[in-house]
DNA sequence: AGCGGAACCTGTCGGC
DNA sequence: TGCCGACAGGTTCCGC
């Protein structure tokens, strides 16, 4: 489900509406989810309380006044929801639910790809090591993609996808962000030029600011953490669009499979 | 080392 | 109506 807009999205809202809210208590509906032991998970976050949320690529930290952080990844279908209402039912996906003084946290994840987990020593956190260079950091340059890419034949696609170099995209902003970049998703990684993966690097600064305006892309599971939907579904020029009309130039959207992984470009605009 | 493919788990939709 | 396969914003792991 969420890439980089949807979880940065989701972190601003976490971090302006469950800051310094205590924990009174945890409960674990779906043990799986909780990639520890859960009961000294519920445990040792009962009175804590929250107080920052913070983002590497896909996932989200969160920090307590004292104790281990926690550590979040939203996988396919995962959401936090924050609700005050005094008598919440419990959802089918419910998975984790944090009931503070001020209402509830839900950790909801229909398909359970998502997890939570306490970690005392996040910096090297093995989850974390292999992330790269935020997809929204200026600091993103091409030269290092010239330096990870550069030998190898494989499809670009594939390797946006893989969080290193470059941490945050998945695959509907990497769709948006090459054919905004006019790259097709199947040219292998070392044909690109230096100049190419400067407009690569343009574009998905570019494209992931923008989606992150509109509060990121709602297609079936995405919901903000008040249950809204995110709005750049309506800006999206070829994610989903097999047969459709290209916007620039009509020709009808193509889709392949890379890696197991829809992927959806323009024959004719996407050349490179 | 690097690659392709399977696995994790659940839900929805379309075709027969 | 029911069953079956395809597909879904992700990531890790295993075997070659």
């Amino acid at each position: 489900m969420p890439e980089l807009p949807e979880v940065e999205t989701i972190r601003r809202e976490l971090s302006s509406e469950l800051v310094g809210q205590q924990i009174k208590s945890v409960q674990v509906h779906r043990p799986s989810v909780v990639h520890e032991d859960p009961v000294s998970f519920s445990h040792s976050l009962a009175n804590r309380s929250f107080k920052q949320v913070q983002r590497k690529g896909k996932y989200l930290i969160f920090g307590f006044d004292q104790g281990p952080d926690m550590l979040a990844h939203l996988g396919m279908s995962g959401k936090f929801i924050l609700d005050s209402s005094d008598s919440p039912e419990l959802q089918p996906h419910d998975r984790v639910v944090f009931t503070t003084h001020q209402g509830r946290l839900v950790f909801s994840d229909s398909r359970c790809f998502g997890f939570l987990q306490r970690a005392k020593d996040m910096e090297n956190h093995p989850r974390l090591a292999r992330l790269g260079v935020d997809g929204l950091d200026p600091r993103l340059s091409a030269t290092d993609l010239k330096k990870s890419w550069g030998k190898s034949s494989r499809d670009i696609k594939t390797l946006m996808l893989q969080q290193s170099p470059i941490a945050g995209i998945g695959n509907i902003y990497a769709a948006e962000i090459l054919f905004a970049a006019k790259i097709n998703p199947a040219t292998p990684a070392k044909r690109l030029k230096l100049k190419d993966l400067q407009r690569l690097i343009g574009e998905t600064h570019r494209i992931l600011e923008l989606a992150l305006t509109h509060n990121g892309t709602s297609i079936s599971d995405y919901r903000r953490v008040d249950d809204k939907t995110g709005e750049f579904q309506n800006f999206l020029q070829v994610y989903g669009k097999a047969g459709e009309p290209c916007p620039l130039c009509k020709q009808p959207i193509e889709r392949l499979v890379q890696s197991q992984r829809s992927s959806f470009f323009c024959p004719q605009c996407q050349v490179l």
